[in-house]
Order: structure tokens, then C-alpha cells, then sequence
DNA sequence: GCAATACATCAGTTCTCGCTGATATCACAA
DNA sequence: TTGTGATATCAGCGAGAACTGATGTATTGC
């Protein structure tokens, strides 16, 4: 279901959160810092982007770094290329109106 | 603004629409009749789909004939790719926590 | 001209979703 | 073990977005 990525990835503050682990992994600390959002917030977008497969999470002591998977991103992409593409070989393609 | 796309894009009847486009241009009615959704409904979706540049329109007569434009679709799918690709370079990159 | 069809616009209602505040848990340090 | 910092979870609030209903405007057919 691409939809959900979709809706995940249009929050501005989850898209911001994925562009900052796009170049590194971060524990929660250092989102909060980078973002300036509470950590009640970061943390609850956090869950969101786990459970759709967009970031993973792995324990240090009593930190927790996170990163990005680039499946879903993948997936996403060739969706929407492929959408595209479709347009172009069907543009001149048009159902008539009775 | 690749945010403002993903937010229309993250509808799941927008995403039925711009599904139905990608295959043929259709008049308003068509979609209406495929999507089942309000004609209201549906016509104030277009708009916004219009605005952002995602869907060109041509009035035929007493239609309006609705095509699905590729470029917006390509930069997105073009960012993720450029995203799922960082994220894979950067995948030991790790910032420490002091 | 008159009725009907296709489409757009606007105000109002409803509902989703992001944000906050409070609380819980766990790890580490003194 | 007590305290502090890092993180997660949950309920509630509020802004915003989707949907509806009413209305307006062309265009076509009679």
C-alpha cells in the first residue's frame, strides 16, 4: 500500500526527520535537537515511521539510533515513475463522452 | 515543493483519479462515474489537483477534458530516488551521542 | 426561449491527524 | 538505591482537510 507511505511521507516534520537519517543515524536526542519539536512528538512520529517500514530501531544503552530504510522509499519511487510513464504513452489516448 | 505533491498524492481518491488519468484523459463526468464520489466532491479534488500543476484541464464543448501531467510525478519520484539512495551510502555513517 | 446536462464555487459540517501534557519505563551514574 | 536523563505510551485538544448541500454559470438539445 503505497498510499500510506504517501501520507506518512507528506507531514513536513516526518519528511524533515527522514531527510536527516537519509545521512546519518540518529538517536532521538539528536532529532529533537535538529528539529526543535517536543520529544513527545518526535518520539510518536517516530512509531509511525517504524511501523510502516520507513525507519528501524536499534538500542545503545539507553539511547535509541535510528535509520532509514530505503525500501518503501524504493518502492514508492518506481510507483511513480511508472505512473508517469503511463501518462506519456497514454496522452493521447481519450475516452469519449456520450 | 515536493511536500505540497505528496500531501495531494497521499488522498486516496485523489490517488484514484490521478490512477484513472494515468491510463486515458477523461472528462469529469467519467470520473465521476468511475469513482463514485459526489460530482462536488470531485470537482473541488480537480482544482487542487489542477493548482499544483499535477492535472491539465480542456474545456471540449460542455466537458472538461482532465489529463495527467508527468512532471511533478517524475521530481517526486526522482527526490525519493535521490533519498533512498543517501540513505544507503550513509547507511554506517553514525553520529555519536555525547 | 426553455429545460437539461456538465461543471464550478462556496459555506457549513464532520472527521482525521498532528501536537501537547502527563505518566511510565529503562539505563546509567553517584 | 536513588536520582537523572533518554525514550516510549496514552488521552485529550485543536487546527485543518475532506465531504456535503445549495447555488451559479455555460452549453446543448428540444
Amino acid at each position: 500500500m503505497p498510499i500510506e507511505t504517501l501520507r506518512l511521507l507528506a507531514d513536513p516534520l516526518r519528511a524533515q526527520i527522514l531527510g536527516l537519517l537519509a545521512r546519518e543515524s540518529l538517536c532521538t536526542c539528536h532529532l529533537i535537537e535538529e528539529t526543535g519539536a517536543s520529544q513527545t512528538n518526535v518520539s510518536n512520529h517516530l512509531r509511525l515511521l517504524r511501523e510502516a517500514g520507513l525507519v528501524s530501531s536499534e538500542p545503545c544503552g539507553r539511547y535509541t539510533y535510528y535509520r532509514l530504510r530505503p525500501e518503501r522509499l524504493r518502492e514508492l519511487a518506481d510507483t511513480l515513475s511508472d505512473v508517469a510513464d503511463a501518462a506519456v504513452a497514454n496522452s493521447e489516448t481519450k475516452r469519449p463522452c456520450p
